[in-house]
RNA sequence: UCCUCAGUAGCUCAGUCGGCAGAGCAAGUGGCUGUUAACCACUGGGUCCGCGGUUCAAAUCCGUGCUGAGGAGCCA
């Protein structure tokens, strides 16, 4: 006989005469002749409690089952007399599978999340963790269904790349080189200089390495992708993105998920019109398909959560371009701790207070000064400005950064030499604009930001099953 | 990387002016009960983050290192 799942029973209209149940016992309360086991096998937030009567045969090893112990249940579903659940288990047969030694660390208790995320392979078994990546599981296919709806085909871009200057952050080194060889460097007293990219010495040493030159884990998709805007019309990424930044704050991994769309034949407006879509349609979907785990963010994790969602699924996002919001920000009134200045990238106080207080919703802000963006972006007819993105959330702040490319082959390379960047290297990157350049935009979306604002949890590394940052690669 | 704060029992934390190391929960034992973060009693449990210094005396004060958190920068 099959194990049923534990969500399917909880849904169940009538008693069942016979059925099994497989999962982890989260909580135990023993007596002479009762055990009451709740029970809990991960399909979904809520146990089920088993009663086990001490004329089972078995009823001593029963009775020595711990929390985190792992059992099988063969029984009745029958109503459940006591309160707070409709169905319950009478057990025919308890076998236990394995019992959990005293010293399981989870205890039937609130944990904090620093003291969890040090035992990060046992926390998905806490209800929050165990709702935080049921969730972050449905958002995932939301996505796909989402670009599915919507035509969009589904793109797998390098995650090694040997492009080296996107300009998006510290990239990781991929080698197959001994690490043994660069100390044996360091013994023939080569200086570090020499062993810079440009240099004979690690040319010659970069000739041994597996692609013959330099490699590095991919920072974002979106070179390759525009390459396949411009042949299958609109496509998405959705995978692994690495970043070598040294960055300790709670919006920040070395390792996160990103989706990243791009569309030909598209605009800023369109660009933003698709991001707006794109972030209602899956909250309304992790409402709607994840409410249970949902109402537990919304009850222990933060008060205000639903209030927050039902803006993010109803209310029209802002729009306002850069200079406007330098503009407001400095007739707001509001004492900020770094100054607003025209023309400088805005701080992360400036943008949350935007977001969270002056317009308290979602908002795009719009056509940056061209000196603080990438060469990539398309520069506006006022010649100082280009066509970039970024929505900015409340508590979040940046969710989503993107761009309208520039397509005009003489303009882009301009701005690559502006800003000191190889045309030889982006050779390929270059064609497309040589080969039907068509107007085309697309923008990154950071998974687990998203899933931050979706469950109000608060730090990135809570919401990644293995979170990766500076010093810190256990499990 | 910078700024701020923190590190005391398995977990969460208290520890006053520098003067014998504490509580709740967890664990173990026993009791009781259609219980539900069950309840009651008893028991065990400490490198007070490491190193150095001041002092008759340091969890407490000073220096330094490590780890964690919050904020900043970078960005998604």
């Amino acid at each position: 006989m099959k194990r049923i799942k534990i969500n399917r029973l909880l849904e169940s209209d009538a008693a069942i005469n016979k059925i099994i149940v497989k999962g982890w016992v989260r909580t135990k309360r023993d007596s002479k002749e009762f055990s009451f086991m709740e029970l809990n096998d991960g399909s979904c937030l809520k146990n089920i409690q088993i009663i086990a009567d001490s004329r089972l045969e078995n009823y001593a090893e029963i009775a020595s089952v711990t929390t985190g112990s792992a059992v099988s249940v063969e029984g009745k579903l029958i109503e459940s007399p006591g309160k707070g659940q409709r169905w319950e288990i009478h057990a025919d047969r308890v076998d236990v599978i394995s019992v959990a030694p005293e010293d399981y660390p989870l205890q039937k208790k609130r944990h904090s999340d620093e003291f969890l995320r040090t035992i990060a392979h046992l926390r998905p078994r806490t209800n929050k963790y165990g709702a935080a990546f049921r969730i972050r599981s449905e958002m995932a296919f939301a996505i796909h269904k989402f670009y599915h709806e919507k035509g969009f085909r589904y793109l797998h871009t390098p995650i090694i790349t040997g492009s080296d200057c996107e300009g998006a952050g510290e990239m990781f080194r991929v080698t197959t080189l001994n690490p043994l060889e660069i100390v044996a460097f360091d013994r023939l007293k080569v200086s570090k200089s020499e062993l810079l990219p440009d240099s004979n010495a690690a040319k010659m040493d970069i000739k041994q390495d597996f692609f013959g030159q330099e490699a590095n884990l991919t920072v974002s998709g979106q070179l390759s992708a525009e390459m396949f805007a411009l042949a299958l019309g609109d496509v998405y990424t959705f995978g692994p993105t690495f970043r070598a930044e040294n960055s300790n704050t709670s919006r920040h991994v070395a390792e996160f998920w990103m989706v990243e769309p791009e569309m030909a034949f598209c605009d800023l407006a369109g660009n933003m019109d698709h991001a707006e879509e794109l972030v209602k349609y899956l909250t309304l979907h992790a409402v709607t398909h994840c409410s249970e785990d949902i109402a537990l963010f919304t009850d222990f994790v933060d008060k205000e959560l639903k209030d927050l969602l039902d803006k993010i699924i109803n209310e029209t996002y802002e729009r306002v371009s850069y200079y406007d919001a330098v503009d407001l920000l400095l007739k707001s009134g509001k004492k900020f701790e770094y100054k607003v200045v025209n023309g400088n990238d805005l701080q992360s106080e400036h943008e949350r207070f935007l977001a969270e207080e002056y317009f308290k919703k979602p908002v795009f802000l719009m056509n940056y000064p061209k000196t603080i963006k990438p060469f990539y972006m398309r520069l506006n007819d006022d010649g100082r400005t280009v066509a970039a993105v970024d929505l900015l959330v409340p508590r979040i702040g940046e969710l989503i950064g993107g761009s309208q490319r520039e397509e005009r082959l003489q303009m882009l390379e301009q701005r690559m030499e502006e800003m000191g960047l190889s045309k030889e290297s982006y050779w390929w990157y270059l064609d497309s604009r040589r080969f039907g350049s068509v107007p085309h935009a697309g923008f990154g979306m950071g998974f687990e930001r998203l899933l931050m604002l979706i469950t109000g949890i608060t730090n990135i590394r809570d919401v990644i099953p293995f979170p990766r940052t500076p010093g810190n690669i256990d499990f």
